[in-house]
DNA sequence: GCGTCCAGGTCTACC
DNA sequence: GGTAGACCTGGACGC
């Protein structure tokens, strides 16, 4: 799978906590990103990646996988690395803050999404008001109890149908979700019956404006959640603050002092309609010394 | 081991 | 338009 300039495998698979949800996993030391994706029909397949050094991506797929289904795979791949994504304009501008000039450099800027919105979305809502441990038990019921099975492997996501076909009181229960259970259960009722359209949002020509809007519509989705998928559609200007990030940002712009959202917000303006990335890589730049396994 | 308290975003009711 | 309280869970803490 061929790379555009200035791409970091590294720095995508790490980009956010994706990467250790399933239908993800990374294994950290033979450097492999794994997905099981689903092809046309149901049938799940298992992909692992490997960086080739800056020329490119090496996937394996299932074999007596045909063209077709290779085909799939790789437009999968392609979306969830953000390869057709345009970025000059952004490393244009980080070029020009002399603080920001590593992005480019480092080949960072591509946040690692699911193969589909749906499943962005849903995943969203389980990092809502709660620790990042309880989303990792709700996103781990969701594939075990909803998905497709592949041994050795996991789990698919599972679709809008197997989720609508539920009821509030398993996903409360059986998938851990709490309250979040009416969100997500009409969430997936009004995907599987078309009323919502997700997937039309990544080629959606609207103002972002107006996508934000469409997504504050689903119930359970608020400013942080919708701010967030945003970023997954490819439109960085709302910053979706979180108390992680209003506590990084006091750390490292106000010496620990507590800071308001309007103040946060103010100090990113500058860069425009790229300011929600600006604003995630700020605040996540250390990971990449010390937190993240290679 | 048990009970209590708190953090985490969003919604709803109320002012 | 702004604010308080409820929602639910896991984790920290004290006993």
């Amino acid at each position: 799978v061929a790379t555009p300039a200035r791409f970091s495998f590294r720095r995508t698979i790490y980009s956010h906590g994706w990467y250790a949800l399933p239908p993800f996993t990374v294994d950290h030391q033979t450097r492999t990103l794994r997905r099981i994706f689903e092809l046309p029909g149901g049938r799940p397949a298992v992909v692992e990646m490997h960086d080739r050094n800056g020329s490119g991506i090496t996937a394996s797929c299932p074999s007596g996988a045909t063209a077709a289904e290779r085909n799939v795979l790789i437009r999968g791949i392609r979306a969830c690395l953000r390869l057709d994504e345009e970025f000059s304009e952004f490393h244009a501008a980080a070029l020009s803050h002399h603080e920001y000039r590593w992005i480019p450099r480092t080949g960072s800027g591509r946040l690692l999404r699911s193969a589909t919105v749906f499943e962005d979305v849903v995943k969203m809502l389980c990092t809502t008001n709660c620790s990042w441990s309880l989303t990792e038990v709700m996103i781990g019921n969701l594939c075990t109890k909803l998905g497709v099975p592949v041994d050795g492997y996991g789990c698919t996501f599972p679709t809008a149908e197997a989720i609508a076909a539920t009821s509030e009181k398993f996903l409360r229960k059986e998938i851990r979700a709490g309250y979040r259970a009416p969100y997500l259960l009409a969430f997936a009722r009004a995907v599987a019956g078309g009323s919502v359209r997700p997937e039309s949002w990544r080629s959606a020509t609207v103002p972002t404006a107006e996508l934000y809007d469409e997504l504050r519509s689903i119930k359970g989705v608020g400013p942080y959640a919708a701010g967030n998928v945003l970023k997954l559609l490819g439109h960085y200007d709302y910053l979706a603050i979180d108390s992680w990030c209003r506590k990084r940002f006091s750390e490292i712009h106000r010496n620990g002092r507590k800071v308001s959202d309007r103040a946060i917000e103010k100090w990113y303006e500058p860069f425009g309609r790229w300011r929600g990335l600006f604003f995630w890589l700020d605040l996540t730049r250390d990971w990449y010394k010390r937190k993240i396994p290679f």
